[in-house]
Formats: structure tokens, sequence, C-alpha cells
DNA sequence: GTCTATACTTCGATAGAC
DNA sequence: GTCTATCGAAGTATAGAC
């Protein structure tokens, strides 16, 4: 009973940014990025957040549940950042576009996510309940019904909807977790391509996948295959 | 010096694919790809393997070097499927098409190089040597090279040929390396296009890539974005 | 080449004082 | 709410017999 106000805490702004509490999921987010469930230490996200152990255990109940917890946060954070880059109207490319940039600017913003969310995908989401899966499938939705409306409406040509959602957030996702070893590589080859800025990168990926999906006019002739 | 021949031996297969060497370098792939070097443990990969862990630092000195020797045999597993993939003759489109259905084969032949790699990509390519970053590079060379001869010919518009490399090996590793997650999730809400054949995910990549790249056909007027 | 036994370290988690 | 101290399990690595 003697334990905080965990009551009805969706957003992970929804406490002060300094509570220990706070300290203590930051310090675990950037530890589980890092090194993922397993590797992470209960140890080294406690001195990350200036707090011991047994605080930590006052906090969360145990290391599955504090990963499990933290984790939701960020894929629910990434799916509200796709609901409302498409809420504005207008073509389907359009939004494409979009969305890509929203997604690419909130990973930009928390590249942690990126990290921590596909060392868990590795893991089979092992770490989730599968309740949690169903709520999670939602993040898959605005990409695949922007794609949908695009085939219905004559601006993309047929494809699986759940392909232009995987391939676009594996592009990002990728590119933003590779960030340490593209930065490594490229100081060893001496390669500046290798560290683009985000910026041009997103361009390039929104760009290969509009003009991949896009149907073919219907007044040129032959089959561009 | 009693150890066990190791003068030159780059190839995965150039030792008997039952010795002793080879089932312990087997589960250790299988292990680091699972769980990653931290996650890893040593009693797991000895107990897969058969044998006790005294033997198997007969074998290798320590984790470090097993999972550094391992990594590195994999991803220039990798480099050489890329390689004979675009030696034959054709044009860049075709090219680019073949080594990503290439490049898919080996990584449904043997997912675990996708986890194993993906993984340490995650981790900075904190566990190599500056020199064998330098060696790596290579591997991606015959996508970019491609791409920059289709610029070259007229057939491409221009990109920055390594980000076509970034959004490839991203692309199909991320197909690879989820297929757990997908079809957990898959199986939570019913939706088969979560697990499709591989073929089909290649097929629709390269399509995305190879129109994506297409200069724009000079008979056409506007812009098509 | 292969094994048993074990030294040494680190980890997750808890008890109990303040 | 926060701390010190510590337990028991599990981890990497090695010594030494066969």
């Amino acid at each position: 009973m003697p334990r905080p106000v965990r009551s009805s805490r969706p957003r992970p702004d929804a406490e002060p940014a300094d509570s220990t509490r706070r300290r203590i999921a930051d310090a675990a987010t950037i530890e589980f990025a890092a090194h993922g469930f397993d590797g992470a230490r209960i140890d080294a996200i406690a001195r990350r957040a200036g707090v011991n152990k047994a605080l930590l255990y006052y906090y969360f109940p145990n290391k599955a549940e504090l990963y499990r917890r933290l984790l939701l946060e960020h894929i629910q954070a990434v799916a509200r950042t796709l609901e409302e880059a498409r809420a504005q109207e207008s073509s389907p490319a359009a939004a494409l576009d979009r969305m890509l940039h929203a997604l690419m600017a909130a990973l930009v913003a928390r590249p942690q996510t990126a990290d921590f969310v596909l060392r868990e995908v590795l893991s089979g989401w092992e770490h989730l309940k599968d309740d949690d899966l169903r709520q999670l499938f939602r993040t898959s939705r605005p990409i695949a019904e922007t794609v949908e409306r695009g085939i219905a409406e004559g601006a993309f040509r047929p494809v699986e909807p759940l392909f232009v959602h995987l391939m676009s957030v594996a592009t990002l996702s990728f590119f933003i977790a590779s960030r340490a070893a593209r930065a490594r590589s490229g100081q060893a080859v001496g390669e500046t391509a290798m560290t683009p800025d985000s910026a041009d990168f997103v361009r390039f990926a929104s760009s290969i996948l509009t003009r991949g999906l896009a149907a073919a006019p219907p007044h040129s002739q032959g089959d561009p295959t």
C-alpha cells in the first residue's frame, strides 16, 4: 500500500521531470537501450539515477516490470506521433511523407526509443504480454491505412499495406540505431557519407517510398519493370 | 602451443561440420544471436554444444574473442554473397534486384546472421577492432557501386549510393530479425500479413527500390513528385 | 582432447535502520 | 523515501586429473 501514485499514468510526461521515479525511469531507459534486458544492470541504473538499488525496488517491483513499463511508454509515444502526423488532411503521398518525417523527428529526439524497441523486437517481444501486443498493433495502422487509401484512390499501385509500414520502420529505426556503428565505421574508413544528416536520409527514404509506390501514370506506355 | 590448427581459416566451412570446434562455434552463434554479447552465457553455449566450459576455453581464449571471430565470419559471408550476386553482367536495376534476392536467401538460410549483426550494430561495433571495421567496409560496396553505375548510365536518378545500401540492409535485416516478434504479434491480433513468405517481401522491397531509384522517363512531362 | 571441481566476481533482490 | 549491509544464485575463467 505505501506505494507511490501509480493509478493511471500512461504518459511519460505526466510526472515531474526531476522526480526520483522519473530519474530512475530515464536511467533505466538508457541502460536498457544500450544493453538490452539481459545486459542491463540494476546497479548501473541506480548509479546513473543517483540512487541505490533498494530505492529502485521501492518504485518498481522488479527488473522485468521496470523494463516492460518503459518499453510500452516508448512504443505508445511513437504510435501517437504517427497518429498525429496522419491527422492532417492531404494526399496519401503527402501524408506518408509527413509520417516519415514525424517518425524520424521523434527518433532523433529520443534515439533510445529505436535502440530499446529494436532490441526487444530481436527478442521476439519476449518481455511483453499478449495483451500488450494487441494494444501495440495500432502502431502499424497509420501508415498501413494511408497506403490503403492511396491504393483505393488510384494514387498508389496495389501492394500489401503492412509491408510499407515494415519497410518504413525498418529503414528509419535502423538508421537511428546504427548511428554509433556508422560513426565508428565512417571514421575508420574516412567516409563521411556514413554519417549523414538525418534530414537528408529521411528525404531520401521518403522519395524512394513515395516514388516506389506511385501508380504508373496512365499515359505511360509499356511496363517500366 | 598445443592449440588446434588455427593458422589460416577464414571460411566457416573450411573445417569438418561436426568437429568439436565447429559445434561450439555453431552453438555460440545461436546464443549470441539470441541474447547478444552481454546476455549470452558460456554455460549455455557449452551445454548446447554438448561439451563443458573448460573445453570451450581450450578452443577459444575467451568470450570476447569467440564472439568477435564468429561475427566476422558471418559478415564476411554476407559480403561474399553480395559480391557473387553482382558478378554477373546485367543492367543496374537487374543487378540490384539480384543482390537483394541473394541477400534475403542468405539471411533466410542463416537467420542468426541478421540477429547477430544487428545486435552488434546496436552496440556500435563495440566488440570489433578498428582494423575489422576497415575490412568490413567492403560489404557496402556491391550495392553502392551498382547504384553509382546506374546513375552514370542514366538509369537511376542521382542519390547517395550508400543510402541505398543502408535502406536495403535495414529492410531485409529487420524483416528477418523481426520474424519471431512478427509471428507473436500476428498471432495475437490474428493478422496473417504480419508473417508473409520471405519471397513476397523481397519482391516488394526490390520493386520499391528499383522504381524509387528509376530516373524519370525523358518523355514524361512534369515532375511526378 | 575432454572432464570435474572450484576460485573469484557480479548480479538481482531483500532486511531493516533512519 | 532513502540508505547500508548482505544473502544466495549465477557468471567467467582456471587448475589439474585422466
